[in-house]
DNA sequence: GTGGTCTAGACCACC
DNA sequence: GTGGTCTAGACCACT
């Protein structure tokens, strides 16, 4: 459910946010549904259980998820516009991607025949 | 000239190597030109003169740049296929986005407009 | 008659430790009068009974209180200096908190009015 | 400079929080000025430096300092209410602490009293 | 068994 | 030398 790109730069804590917040907005993982146990999910990743701590520890500071000690952790209530937000991150980094890509004088109509390939490729992937 | 974005993840350093390569590819840089000097560019950025040189340190260590003592850095001759490998990066970032993109719902029809805007957008820029 | 504060950084356990000595310092709970089953104090608080029982039995192993199976749970006897120790330790607190107050550059004095405030506030809940 | 409290129940890395705060607010660390070095913060409380930085991130988060890579963390600038949001959150300490003393039968008078000492042991500790 | 905190020690990127 | 991230392993409090 959860996949982690180790050679990312993006650090590994921050790359288990973006994945729960995705997760939540496509509706997999529904309102007062209980996350993975951070002990569970650190075996499965085979992650130190310190890394989705930390994960978990910043998505309920900002309001997404909620903690009950000896119980578990809990996906919130506050999660009104989550969805645009992160839409604007990526398409602010799509921008990003962009600039490298018009100066190596690739157009785009080539960009978007690859945007299609990638989701050819990954379609059924995240549902 | 260059840009750097101080927020990016990307080691400056880094920034500045894609920088030059692209620069070189597009055709900005010819062959034998003279590079910016370190210090010069240093102050134009407002960045550490190390950084830059640790930049430059590597352009030459990939046959990208040479540098003459004393009298500064030119463009090289082993340019080959610089060009297909940084088009392979670019499409491997995005197809990462790509995935995130997917999971909140988001058409890649929607995806390759955005994609003419941010080339309409930085028309002009990168020349 | 017994209050937690769920937010608080004090284990819920001992926060009915606390509140069943000062009950029986200031005189609410008397010798050998019953204490709420832990049943019905779970149900009040809305806690866990595992939770009022552990606190029962620390009350019990400091012989503040003793147990008859199947009947309940009841005030004893050895109350000598409970009263002079629970101070000493609110004092100690409070010890701590003028520090932090000292550095935000607020007078004893202002600390006092606050106090009497608190006391006007309170008058009559404790009783 | 910064004290800890290993007795007490809060963890430590929010009494480095907390300590840092009351410094800036008491004008001992002055705007742009820069924070002990993580490493030898943990040197000097014996604590793992791990600690430290948890602390040091959090207060980024807050925007209270900021950190240059490889250079060190420095006070920032958005400290605008500081001062009141702390001395409420002391005051309402403060209160707590009142309803415990008030059960235990101490006037409100031997509290200001106390208080008063407090005030007078720890003069030119903060300074 | 679950989350929260801490220690010890390591590596990386940047200055 | 400095901040940032991660691993490994431990203890505590709560359910």
């Amino acid at each position: 459910m959860i996949t982690i790109d180790y050679k990312s730069r993006k650090p590994i804590y921050e790359q288990i946010i973006e994945n729960v917040k995705q997760l939540i907005i496509a509706g997999v993982l529904q309102r007062d549904e209980q996350l993975p146990p951070v002990r569970q999910l650190a075996l499965e990743l085979t992650i130190n259980p310190n890394t989705i701590q930390k994960a978990y520890a910043e998505l309920e500071r900002q309001g997404i998820i909620y903690s009950l000690k000896g119980k578990g952790s809990y996906v919130g209530s506050s999660l009104h516009e989550l969805s645009q937000v992160q839409k604007d991150q990526l398409f602010q980094e799509l921008d990003q991607l962009c600039i490298g890509l018009m100066r190596l004088q690739i157009s785009a109509d080539e960009v978007c025949q690859q945007v299609q390939k990638s989701y050819q490729k990954d379609k059924g992937v995240g549902q």
